[in-house]
DNA sequence: CAATTACTTTTTGTATGCAAAAATGCCGGA
DNA sequence: TCCGGCATTTTTGCATACAAAAAGTAATTG
């Protein structure tokens, strides 16, 4: 199975290629935080959080910072820092800027895509179906994230990328709470076909609208996720 | 004279309102960078940067994790960092990005501004106007600024908003080298009007468009001041 | 018993120290 | 003169030390 790989790169222009110990543990919290397994608004204690990364305070504290401005963790002064919090509002914010994002995304790829490249987003899009007919949900969504991430790319637009790479982020980590009806997830593959088809016709008008609506069907999807998550603590 | 005060705060969520010393190093360097006192492609020397700002490398360091996140500057590998470039490939990118920022906010502000809000930009845009008539470049940036950020403000959405500074703050740098022409002027000026026209008339629609055009407009002006100052270089 | 307060511990924020990497300068040789 | 290599200096990256603030705790008082 081919696996064409994300280029997960730490989003900052690194003119060199050796690795340094801040970069690694940006990347390494930044994980921590969207895979869920530093839940929302967990406090960041430095001391025990550097220990567990095997790194001091120093490079930590310049992580911590560095993730602040991508708004994955909250600054209080003085006190610290803590995990930014999944607030159904903050989603929604997060979503319709994706939504704008994405959009022109699809309107320029359309634009500039090669055949190969588009050649390439049908055979992710080919295998993502697989994963779908077999409701292997994890592998499905790997795929689901690389098309988008290569519908970005092929804007050739660097800045656009960055920008959409910082709001995806916000959405990825509440995606590992969303728990998908086979109904639902039926209709986002249907679309994902629709989009598939906008973009082979570069069609770039419609694919806008279609990614435009993709996501607000995947808002819908992460608002009741997150309402089920918050009934479910109240228990 | 009414001087609605811009919310200018650092694009991190602070929950209390103490300042600590590396927030306000990363505001200090953040203007040095947009307002180009430090040039672009400078390198910033920790030990010198730090005595200038009066403080030590920790915090400093620190706010240049912050800004690199934001793109202001560059972080190279065992070298250390230095302002980002002033490419104008980037800033097409930037522009194009900004474009569908904006356009998202004016379709926004037309369904979410109140009535006040609006009175309170058409007021600015007015003082804008006296500015403009006197030939006061500076003040009309100022009131100019001051509109676009009221535009964003009135969408309602912080995390459009928070992206949409993030962008602009490549787009000031440039301005500070923008010598605009009468001619250019009066036009910029002229699609002011059309953009206060639609929000009184709370057309988003129209808005988007204006705020799309506007911007590919200033686009063309950053640019020829770009190429000017490459020629300016060269001599 | 609640609440305040004094005291201790923990944690954060900043400065400094030290090692490694990069930049600089110097010298000799082609 | 120009180039390359070696030694020196500078600068960066990380760890640690120290001070200040916050959090926690226990004792005292109304």
């Amino acid at each position: 199975m081919p696996d064409i790989p994300m280029p997960q790169a730490s989003s900052v222009t690194f003119l060199a290629e050796r690795r340094l110990l801040h970069e690694t543990v940006i990347d390494q919290l930044r994980d921590l935080i969207v895979q869920g397994e530093l839940a929302p608004e967990t406090k960041l204690n430095e001391r025990v959080l550097a220990e567990r990364l095997g790194t001091s305070r120093t490079p930590l504290r310049e992580a911590i910072k560095f993730l602040a401005s991508e708004g994955l963790v909250e600054l209080l002064p003085n006190r610290g820092a803590v995990v930014a919090a999944l607030k159904p509002e903050k989603m929604q914010e997060v979503f319709v800027v994706l939504g704008a994002l994405e959009a022109l995304a699809g309107d320029l790829a359309c634009r500039n895509a090669t055949e190969a490249d588009i050649a390439d987003i049908r055979a992710l899009h080919y295998h993502m179906l697989a994963h779908h007919a077999r409701g292997e949900l994890a592998q499905y969504f790997r795929y689901n994230q690389q098309i988008h991430q290569r519908i970005i790319d092929c804007a050739g637009n660097a800045t656009l990328a960055q920008a959409w790479r910082a709001m995806n982020a916000h959405v990825k980590r509440a995606r590992y709470l969303a728990n998908l009806s086979r109904e639902r997830w039926d209709k986002a593959v249907k679309e994902h076909e629709d989009m598939i088809d906008a973009l082979l016709k570069r069609d770039g008008a419609r694919l806008q609208v279609l990614l435009r609506d993709h996501l607000s069907n995947k808002l819908v999807m992460v608002m009741e996720a997150l309402q089920a998550r918050k009934t479910e603590a109240a228990r």
